[in-house]
DNA sequence: TCACTCGTTGTTAGCGTTAACACGACTTGA
DNA sequence: TCAAGTCGTGTTAACGCTAACAACGAGTGA
């Protein structure tokens, strides 16, 4: 399969010489050119597949000056979120034709965002996508001067890049509502970290849902998406005797809630009804099973891709926002509030 | 910042030209020469300074077939375990120097893997990381012509690839050996899919545990790594009376197991002691938290890549294995057996 | 018949870098 | 003092591709 060792591998010169014409000709076979006679093509063809020849995508890219290749930034890509938005786009990018290279950052200060640009902008990427979804992430990128076509993923409003990103406030309401219309007198909350942009939407739509129906809205109890910080949010929770449902702002911290209610011998949800946000592959086995709101992290990918590749080929230059309804999940951790609590 | 619009980007000529030298004694500053008189030198740099001169890679990768970049191909990474081996490559890559482009594979026939390293190839990476989790994908990667330096993750023995992979055998010898030092009888296990070497090598240290003690092993119920078939696992063992001890092979299966014991009010570890495998960030919370075996993916990760870049830098030819070994995490879901049972 | 167009192919000149070699100015040792 | 290094630098030629233009024969309309 042309690889016999100890050979230097084909270049377009050698499949001229064999299918006796000239490179030029292969370069117009491979690129798809009109103007070449079917015999011809047939002939290059076969001598393409006979030295097993490929194209040399490094120079063509010197002299194209695009590489094809996509440069992704995110944060923590161990996280079920990010991970999965990476894995839409990822899937997105590869079947639009362009490579992805990818620059995980361990924190998302403004440098890294910069810093992890400067690199992907090195290596020659023809656009990036960041997923910034810390308000410091979000605002690096509005300030800095973009040489290269961005798009965010859940990146706020400043600046001139594009946005996709998956509605939060609606999410946030979702699951309000959800527990009003339950008979719920009000809704206590577990936020995400405060400079986090889908925490702030969960609070303003958690806090819009509770004003519409004209309840009062408790403090919220701040956690950093952690089960941990949800178990130790949990604990608080189960001491006041006045909380009957709790809006908590992902599945993990959830998980956590419910663990300190069990340990407190609060039922869920007997005594509190509890819904989470995400809907990672684990929350249906959660005790009880977890109502929650899901997330379509495959298509914010998508999608982001779609945006990122308009703007490439078909140059245009206005910027774009596009936003993903979130989904609505019941299960087995909500219900009407206890008579006597 | 050099990004006056519609100027081009400066190249190493205009450095050249603005320092009064030769391109190539920018050059040979910039690739740390040691002919190069330190005024030249300083002179070259802030030339480069002042024009915001950033080096072509393309145009190096041409001339020095060496791009600089390696790929990764993995499956599935929103998956924990293939998430957090990325990203422990990704973070050794950089840290080296080189960047990282990735391949997700949905299903990981041997077409796939073939497909991926072809493209790979084809955008011209020096070296390919393959996380090969499946017996087919370790085979597949085996009898490939490997025309790249490549390192399997969970590779499996064959072939002339060099592998880093948890010690999966020891890791269920852990989990066996702890349950039955408590005192268990013997230990049911739920096994991952049968074409996964990860779950081969759970089951056979569960096994050897169990046999070295002298012990019957009951037939193994199969899961496919999800929490549902944990669940359906689950409900199956809660009907057999005799069970006191079960080894799941990851902590999402063991997640289903807890959840159909808790429907079906068998108490944990009360009634049945369960061990997981994986140590995801959910299992210290599970109900009841899980004591279980973690993984090192971090350390993987970055073992492939100095395996990877030993080869390529010092033209290492041997074929490495790297074990990493596996840990125990004790918490509340292993007891003593109950008297009676 | 001639001027013109069109389809097909070849030739030449880059893209921006590094490698290889050339060359003069110094040093060094006999 | 001269042959033989070193050092610092410049010149030229690739790397493998596409873009731009040139060339040529065949068809077309006047």
């Amino acid at each position: 399969m042309g690889s016999r060792l100890g050979r230097r591998l084909p270049v377009m010169a050698d499949v001229a010489r064999e299918a006796g014409v000239s490179h030029q000709t292969v370069s117009r076979v491979l690129n798809d050119h009109p103007n070449v006679r079917s015999e011809t093509r047939a002939r290059v063809l076969q001598a393409i597949d006979k030295l097993g020849y490929r194209r040399n995508l490094v120079a063509r890219a010197l002299v194209t000056k695009r590489s094809r290749t996509l440069g992704v930034v995110s944060f923590d890509t161990t996280l079920y979120g990010p991970a999965s938005t990476v894995y839409g786009i990822e899937q997105a990018a590869r079947s639009a034709g362009y490579f992805v290279s990818i620059v995980s950052l361990k924190s998302i200060d403004p440098a890294g965002v910069r810093d992890a640009l400067d690199y992907l902008a090195d290596q020659g990427v023809d656009g990036v996508v960041v997923v910034a979804p810390q308000r410091s992430a979000a605002r690096a990128l509005a300030d800095l001067p973009l040489a290269i076509p961005t798009v965010a993923v859940e990146g706020g409003q400043a600046g001139e890049v594009s946005v996709v990103s998956v509605d939060q406030v609606a999410g946030g309401r979702l699951a309000t509502e959800h527990l009003l219309s339950l008979g719920h007198e009000t809704v206590w909350h577990v936020s995400g970290p405060s400079d986090w942009l889908e925490a702030e939407g969960r609070v303003a739509g958690w806090r819009a849902a509770l004003e519409q129906a004209g309840r009062e809205a408790p403090q919220p109890l701040a956690g950093d998406w952690s089960p941990r910080s949800g178990y130790e949010a949990g604990r608080s929770l189960a001491r006041m005797t006045d909380v009957t449902a709790v809006f908590v702002a992902n599945d993990q911290m959830a998980l956590g809630v419910l663990r300190a209610f069990t340990e407190q011998g609060v039922s869920v949800p007997g005594q509190v009804s509890v819904v989470g946000f995400d809907d990672i592959p684990e929350s249906a086995y959660f005790s009880p099973p977890l109502t929650t709101i899901s997330q379509d992290f495959d298509a914010v990918g998508r999608h982001s891709i779609e945006v990122l590749v308009r703007r490439l080929e078909d140059g245009l230059q206005e910027r774009e926002r596009l936003v993903v309804p979130p989904a609505f999940v019941r299960r087995a951790s909500t219900a009407r509030p206890p008579e006597g609590r």
